[in-house]
RNA sequence: GCCCCCGUAGCUCAGCGGAUAGAGCAGGAGACUUCUAAUCUCCAGGUCGCAGGUUCGAGUCCUGCCGGGGGCACCA
C-alpha cells in the first residue's frame, strides 16, 4: 500500500508502451509529453518510423489503433501533423484524479526514492567566524534537496561539515589566553546570540591582525596548534568552548532561515582527525599516493596544470600535516563505509569542481566508491552584489548573513505593514518574517543553480512575478476561500462539467510527482519553483473564470472547492519541500 | 596551455530532441460595490553568441571558434 495515485501521464505512457509491444516495437520510449494541442501527445511514431520500416503517419495510425484496444485507454487518440498522436482525457477521469489525490496520503505522490540512503553535505560554516553570504546558497539549496529527497522516501542523512579544525585555532586560543578581557561570549554582552556571532568574528579579526603584526605571537600560536593537536586538555577545553559558542550562533541562523540542520547533524573536520593517518597509509599501501617533492600526492593524467604537468591531490604536506584533501578522503570513506550511503551529495561552490573530481577519482581507485554508489558534486554559482560583482560590504568583507536576512525582512515589513489587514502585531511580525525569509530562499532556489545571481532585495520581495511571496499569497487566497466555505468536507462529483481552466489546473496538479522526480535526479530545485509558479498562475486563471463560492450548481461548487483544496495543499507541500513557510493568511 | 560553467526579449531568467521559443520586471493600453486588486486582461518587444554536423525534426545533442566567469602544488 504505497498510496500512490498513478498520474494520467504515467497511465498514458503505460497504454502506449503496451501498444508499442503489440506493433513489435517493445521497449521503445512512447515519448509522452504534455501538449498544447491536446492533454498529452506521443511523438513516438516519428522517431520509430525508420526502425519499423514505415512512414510516420502509417505507424502512428497503427499505434493509435493498438492504444485504443488497451484496457484503460485514454478517451481520444488522434493523428495530427507529420505523425503526432494527440491524446485527450475524458472529464470523469480528470475529476476522479482530483478525488483520488485528495483521499491519498502525500497527495498520492509515489515514494520513488525509497530504499535509497542519501548523505547530503551542506552549509559547512567555519567555527569562530560569522556566517556570510557565501554560506547562503549551500545552506538553502542543501536544505531544499534534503526535504525533497526525504519527501520521496529517501533516507536522508544531513552532514554539516563544519570548519572546526585547523591552524587558525592556535591563533584564536592563544589570543584568548593572552587577552582574558576579550569580549566574545554571549553572557559578556547584553544583545544576545546575534551579537555573539559578530563578537566571534571580531575576535578572529583581532587575532589575525596580531598574528600578522607580532612574530612572537605567531610562534606562540603555532605552539598552541601543536598543543591542540596533541590533545592538551586546557587547550582542548578552550577549543570546545569556541565550537559550542559558534554552534549556538549558527543555530540562530538556521532557526531563522528555517533549515533542518541541528547540532546533531554536525560532523566537522575534527571528527576525522584520528582517521587521517590511516587513510594516508591506505593510499600509500595501495600505491595510489606517491611521494613528490616531500609531499604525498595522488597523481592522475586527467588533471594537468599550466605547464601541462599533472596536478597532484596533496594528501600529506611536506611538513607532515594533513589538509582538506585528506579530510575529504576520510569523509567520503566514512560516508560509504560507515554511513552506508547509496548517494552522496556535496552542495559546494562551483569553484571546487576539480577538487571533487580528484577526490571521487581517488575514492574510485581505492575501491571505496563503487558502481552502485553515486557521489555528486552539486555545484552552484556565486551570489553577486548590485554591481554584478561578488557580494561585498563597503569595507570589502563578505556580507554577513544576518544582515542580509534583516534587510529582506525589513523590506517585507515595509511592503506588508501599510496594507489593510486585521492581524495583531505578533501575527503580523510572523508573516513579515515568513515573507522576507521566504523571499530570500525562493530567489535563491528559483534561479538555475549553476548560474550566478544578483542579490536584489527589491525584486525578491516584490509581490509580483516569480517570487516566494506571490506563491504564499496564492496559497492564502485559497485558504481564505476554504475558510469562507466553512472548511466543509469536499466531495467530488465526477460527472459534473469540467471547464478548460479546471482541466488545465488538474493536469498540472497531476504532474507534481513527475516534477519532484526531476528535482531528485537533476538536483535542481528551480524546477519545483517553476512548477509551483505555473500552478499558481493556472489557479489564477481558474479563479478568474470559475466562481467557487458563488457557483450556482452544488456539484460544481463542491468540485471547485475540492480543486481549491488540492491546489492549496499542493502549494503548501511544494513550498514546504523548498523549506518555505505557507502562512494561512497574509 | 588545459579543464569546468555560462551566452535566449531593453533587464532578470525559464525552456524534459517535437507543432507558433515562454515568464517576470521595465514600457504602452485597460479592468476594483472582489471569492483577499499583494491581482488580472491586452499590446509591443527575438538573426536563441557564430559556423559546421547528427536527426524526419536542434534553443536543446556533437565538433570547432568568439565572448564572459571560475579553477589548475602543500589555504579550505
Amino acid at each position: 500500500m504505497s498510496g500512490e495515485v498513478r498520474s494520467l501521464s504515467a497511465q498514458v505512457h503505460d497504454a502506449f508502451a503496451a501498444a508499442l509491444r503489440q506493433v513489435d516495437l517493445a521497449g521503445a520510449d512512447p515519448l509522452v509529453r504534455p501538449s498544447d494541442h491536446a492533454d498529452f501527445q506521443s511523438n513516438a511514431a516519428m522517431a520509430l518510423a525508420k526502425r519499423a520500416g514505415t512512414k510516420p503517419r502509417d505507424l502512428a495510425e497503427r499505434l493509435a489503433a493498438a492504444v485504443r484496444e488497451q484496457p484503460g485507454a485514454p478517451a481520444g487518440v488522434e493523428l495530427s501533423g507529420p505523425g503526432f498522436l494527440n491524446v485527450s482525457i475524458d472529464d470523469r477521469t480528470v475529476w476522479r484524479q482530483v478525488e483520488q489525490r485528495l483521499a491519498a496520503p502525500r497527495l498520492g505522490i509515489a515514494e520513488s526514492r525509497s530504499g535509497e540512503r542519501t548523505v547530503i553535505d551542506y552549509s559547512g560554516p567555519n567555527i569562530a567566524k560569522e556566517m556570510h553570504v557565501g554560506h547562503l546558497r549551500t545552506t538553502i539549496l542543501g536544505d531544499a534537496l534534503a526535504r525533497v529527497l526525504d519527501g520521496l522516501g529517501s533516507e536522508v542523512i544531513r552532514q554539516n561539515h563544519l570548519g572546526d579544525w585547523g591552524t587558525q585555532f592556535g591563533m584564536l586560543i592563544q589570543y584568548l589566553d593572552e587577552h582574558p578581557e576579550a569580549v566574545w561570549r554571549p553572557e559578556d554582552l547584553a544583545e544576545g546570540a546575534v551579537a555573539t556571532t559578530s563578537a566571534l568574528d571580531e575576535l578572529y579579526r583581532q587575532a589575525r591582525a596580531r598574528f600578522e603584526a607580532d612574530p612572537g605571537f605567531g610562534d606562540r600560536a603555532r605552539d598552541r596548534v601543536v598543543a591542540l593537536q596533541s590533545g592538551d586538555e586546557t587547550t582542548l577545553a578552550r577549543w570546545r568552548e569556541l565550537v559550542a559558542q559558534s554552534q549556538r550562533a549558527f543555530q540562530a541562523i538556521y532557526d531563522r532561515l528555517g533549515v533542518l540542520l541541528t547540532p546533531e547533524d554536525s560532523r566537522g573536520e575534527s571528527f576525522y582527525n584520528d582517521q587521517l593517518a590511516e587513510v594516508v597509509d591506505e593510499l600509500v599501501k595501495a600505491g595510489v599516493a606517491v611521494e613528490s617533492d616531500g609531499a604525498l600526492c595522488v597523481f592522475s593524467d586527467e588533471f594537468t596544470g599550466p605547464g601541462g604537468d599533472p596536478v597532484p591531490l596533496i594528501v600529506r604536506k611536506r611538513d607532515g600535516g594533513y589538509n582538506y584533501a585528506t579530510t575529504d578522503l576520510a569523509t567520503i570513506r566514512y560516508r560509504i563505509r560507515d554511513l552506508k550511503a547509496s548517494r552522496i551529495l556535496y552542495v559546494v561552490d562551483a569553484r571546487q569542481a576539480m577538487h571533487f573530481q580528484m577526490i571521487f577519482a581517488t575514492a574510485r581507485r581505492m575501491g571505496w566508491l563503487t558502481e552502485g554508489i553515486e557521489a555528486v558534486h552539486v555545484p552552484f554559482g556565486a551570489v553577486l552584489g548590485p554591481d554584478g560583482k561578488p557580494f561585498k560590504t563597503r569595507s570589502g568583507g563578505a556580507a554577513r548573513l544576518m544582515e542580509l536576512l534583516d534587510s529582506a525582512v525589513d523590506r517585507a515589513r515595509r511592503e506588508i505593514e501599510g496594507r489593510a489587514h486585521d492581524l495583531d502585531a505578533a501575527e503580523l511580525e510572523r508573516i513579515v518574517a515568513d515573507a522576507g525569509i521566504g523571499a530570500v530562499k525562493y530567489a535563491d532556489l528559483s534561479t538555475s543553480r549553476t548560474k550566478d545571481y544578483v542579490f536584489d532585495v527589491d525584486r525578491m520581495v516584490s509581490f509580483n512575478g516569480n517570487t516566494g511571496v506571490y506563491l504564499q499569497y496564492a496559497h492564502t487566497r485559497i485558504r481564505s476561500i476554504l475558510r469562507k466555505a466553512g472548511d466543509a468536507d469536499t466531495e467530488v462529483t465526477a460527472d459534473a462539467p469540467l471547464q478548460p481552466a479546471e482541466r488545465a489546473l488538474v493536469l498540472l496538479l497531476d504532474g507534481m510527482g513527475g516534477t519532484l522526480d526531476e528535482v531528485a535526479s537533476s538536483l535542481e530545485p528551480h524546477r519545483l519553483c517553476g512548477y509551483l509558479f505555473a500552478l499558481a498562475k493556472a489557479f489564477t486563471d481558474f479563479y478568474e473564470s470559475c466562481p467557487v463560492l458563488k457557483a450556482g450548481d452544488e456539484r460544481v461548487r463542491g468540485n471547485r472547492l475540492a480543486l481549491c483544496r488540492l491546489v492549496g495543499d499542493s502549494l503548501a507541500r511544494g513550498l514546504g519541500l523548498l523549506g518555505i513557510a505557507a502562512p494561512e493568511r497574509m
